[in-house]
DNA sequence: GCCTACCGATTGACGTGTCAATGATGCTAA
DNA sequence: TTAGCATCATTGACACGTCAATCGGTAGGC
């Protein structure tokens, strides 16, 4: 209550140096945490993050198929980068490509085989792996209040003049 | 305290579903956050955060010099990622390197004229977004339990038997 | 002395991500 | 009709990151 009070309070343009400090914690915490996900389901699957969330979308459309332009709504990536790495999954053999029979210059995405396999394979070791590093390291509590941060921070990030 | 009981409970293998939807949520939330914070200083300052961490770590360092692996060690980066960041910044003159005269085969780190204005430029703005998307997104209760879920986060990924 | 093993640093290959430019196609309005 | 114009998707150039291989040099064991 003093002139300490942290800057939510006042004019202060810049965080103070503890809630600095929490910030690269809390970001290179995060940013570990993704990271050791991504190499725990590559050497168990062979596969990348990006893999596992086309993979796991196609799973669950329709058909196993989906159109590109929806795949990439879906999943909350640009085109050119779903694009990209459509290339390279189709290279391996995860999924194919092949032309929309009902939109003019769209394309379909299909799970192949292959594709359908190597999902399956890779899905109990990565939700364990969730449950290793994410569930199992929070008490309830702070779970919960990991989902409320995550919805905070959503919220100013999607709020249209604090981009 | 029935069958519904969370998966800590008993052996459940995998999370339950609320335990996915919190999980999903936080990493794409924390993702997005830094992937703002990453075009904001790119727009602002045409620095990536790399950039930053390096031409921090260089300011704050006697001489603004520092041993090639000492750097790598105290941003926490691999020493082939910092080697290749170093010539991508080298190539555009915000650091130099030379042979450290005290280590044989030691590459010395140096922060130029035009590195430390880079970075001069970039901090202000830099920790303004950090405050905005961050700080201020939070309450003070919820910057708190950020600092409690980056430490157990943290603690779980170091601990020797959870890789 | 010499072989080996390690150490600091770099390099190459490749997967990944963004941005801007390009095709290819349909819609709309002069 | 056709000149724009938006839409769907791809491509190229480049930055970034990891992994494995390499290179120069020093230290130990024999």
């Amino acid at each position: 209550m003093t002139e300490t009070t942290p800057s939510r309070r006042g004019g202060r343009q810049l965080p103070a140096a503890e809630e600095l400090r929490i910030w690269r914690d809390f970001i290179e915490a995060t940013a570990a945490l993704s990271s050791r996900l991504e190499s725990r389901l590559q050497s168990d699957s062979a596969l990348s993050t990006g893999d596992y969330a086309v993979l796991l979308a196609l799973s669950e459309a329709p058909e196993r198929a989906m159109r590109s332009s929806a795949l990439a709504a879906h999943i909350g990536w640009e085109r050119s980068r779903l694009s990209h790495h459509l290339g390279r999954m189709e290279r391996r053999g995860l999924i194919r490509r092949q032309e929309c029979p009902t939109v003019p210059r769209g394309a379909e995405v299909l799970l192949t085989a292959a594709g359908a396999e190597a999902f399956g394979n890779a899905t109990f070791p990565h939700l364990r792996a969730i449950r290793e590093l994410f569930v199992d390291a929070l008490t309830p509590e702070q779970i919960v209040a990991a989902g409320e941060i995550a919805a905070a921070l959503r919220a100013r990030l999607d709020a249209p003049d604090k981009g």
